[in-house]
DNA sequence: GCATGATCATGC
DNA sequence: GCATGATCATGC
């Protein structure tokens, strides 16, 4: 390392200073921080950029993009043990990916890893003396622009240098995700951590093999690895609140003020119009009720928590799908759920982790708010659950399913047109107790084209209405 | 009454 | 224009 490399530009227990001097990587690409630094030979491995789940790989991570500025910009070696990068100011560095959708907005490209989560230890801390609060509480975030057509990773280019600190509110949250994290483990359940049992802060998954599975302190049972990480969707407002300015958000259910738990926050609110009718919230909250919209009681229930879109701010930082139950008069739920259509083509080429739909239902917490049939065939609303699929259900029974529909997809699928209906052989209701695949379209123009070259109608992956039935809290049922 | 296939309605 | 969430329609 050069004489220039090792003077420090930056005074390193002062994070504004740190982020200052970090603020001159602003529109160079990596390959132009190792040329500037002292020309020498760059050591990362310049893999494919169209990388699933590489943030899952320790090995990739490590002589990575990370790396790069701390080595060769910041001029520190890794710490390797749990302090911050910067121990003495108490900043901890992240470089991480942005991209740009079709419809110009930002997104995060992944969840933001934090640290990794020690099961055997975490179960003895407390949120503010955590390891994890020790990395999150103030991030160095740089942040660079994906872009798929880019080969080498070196000419990603970064765009973003900027303290962050999570405000109050989203710490409170922050705080809870942590112990409930904390508290499975200490049930014994670290096997059973699923990322959509949190809201912004999840437990996500580390490992590339299933051969990597580590132990646990109070039960026998192996778990996965995982680490603390902040959710993608959750990074998505971070960059699009604090980073690139003038980015418009959504309307918060929370507008001033803190609470502890906001779940519980959110049932109360709903259950202070417990067994009101549709037309009697309509009355309430001046919505016309003539027209009868399908949505009309997911409307109701943003109404009810303030939010006059369709769209609250916490519930896109968390992940949270709002999703309407109608119970009906003989205590059984009509509808089976539906989930978008997935392409043919697509669905043959994934793996299960990496699929759609179970990153989908892995990464989703569900809001369900349910209403409820009375004898003269009146909607009442009876109350709210927050949910999120049980990792058993969706690593068995879904993943059966998933797997089936790739297979007869690959196999060419058995169509048969009986009085004008398409009839196939994909997985039925019937066939599973969790999940099934049913045509998802407008009509019989909504086509795909299957991996034959034959067109058929658009699909979807369907949750039966009785699995949803057995996951529905008791008090629904009375 | 349920399982399965077909289609609607709204918002982005 | 179509994805998405939701619901209808028919046959057994």
């Amino acid at each position: 390392m050069s004489i220039y490399a090792i003077a420090k530009r930056y005074d390193e227990k002062s994070p504004v200073s740190i982020e200052k001097y970090g603020q001159r990587l602003i529109g160079k690409t990596f390959r132009q921080v190792c040329e500037e630094d002292d020309g020498s030979e760059v050591s990362i491995i310049a893999e494919s950029a169209s990388n699933y789940g590489e943030e899952h790989e320790d090995k990739k991570r490590k002589g990575g993009l990370g790396e790069i500025i701390e080595e060769r910009f910041f001029h520190y070696k890794t710490n390797g043990d749990s302090r911050p990068d910067f121990p003495e100011a108490g900043v901890e560095l992240k470089v991480t990916p942005y991209k740009k959708n079709k419809n110009g907005t930002f997104v995060a490209k992944e969840r933001l890893i934090i640290t990794m989560i020690d099961y055997l230890t975490v179960v003895y801390e407390t949120f503010e003396e955590s390891h994890l609060w020790a990395k999150a509480r103030l991030i160095l975030l740089v942040y660079y622009l994906y872009k798929k057509e880019i080969e080498n990773r070196l000419d990603y280019r970064i765009d973003y240098v900027k303290l962050f600190s999570p405000p109050e509110q989203d710490k409170r949250i922050i705080r809870h995700d942590f112990d409930v994290i904390v508290e499975k483990i200490r049930e014994g359940k670290a096997h059973e951590l699923s990322e959509s049992d949190t809201l912004y802060l999840g437990a996500a998954p580390k490992a590339a093999t299933s051969a990597n599975r580590r132990r646990q302190p109070f039960s026998a049972e192996l778990a996965k690895p995982r680490a603390f990480a902040f959710k993608s969707s959750y990074m998505t407002y971070v960059l699009n609140t604090y980073i690139v300015p003038g980015k418009a958000t959504y309307e918060p259910i929370i507008k001033d003020g803190v609470v502890d738990s906001f779940e519980d926050y959110i049932s109360g609110r709903i259950d202070d119009y417990k067994d009101c009718t549709v037309e009697d919230l309509c009355n309430k909250f001046n919505v016309d009720i003539t027209k009868r919209p399908k949505n009309l009681e997911a409307m109701l229930a943003y109404r009810i928590l303030g939010i006059k879109g369709n769209h609250a701010e916490e519930f896109v930082k968390a992940n949270i799908a709002v999703k309407i139950i109608r119970i009906g008069q003989n205590n059984k739920i009509k509808e089976n759920m539906s989930f978008p259509a997935f392409k043919f083509k697509e669905l043959i080429e994934e793996t299960w982790e990496d699929s759609a739909f179970g990153t989908y239902l892995r990464e989703t917490r569900f809001l369900f708010v349910v209403y409820k049939y009375d004898l003269e065939g009146k909607l009442h609303l009876k109350g709210c659950q927050f949910w999120n699929m049980p990792y058993d259900d969706l690593e068995n029974q879904v993943h059966t399913v998933w797997k089936k529909t790739k297979q007869v997809l690959s196999d060419g699928l058995k169509i048969k047109k009986i009085n004008g209906a398409y009839t196939s052989n994909f997985p039925k209701a019937s066939e599973n107790p969790v999940s099934h695949v049913r045509p998802h379209g407008r009509d019989n123009r909504d086509v795909d084209e299957l991996p034959d070259g034959r067109v058929y109608p658009k699909q979807c992956f369907w949750l039966n209405n009785s699995y949803i039935l057995s996951q529905l809290d008791k008090r629904f049922l009375k």
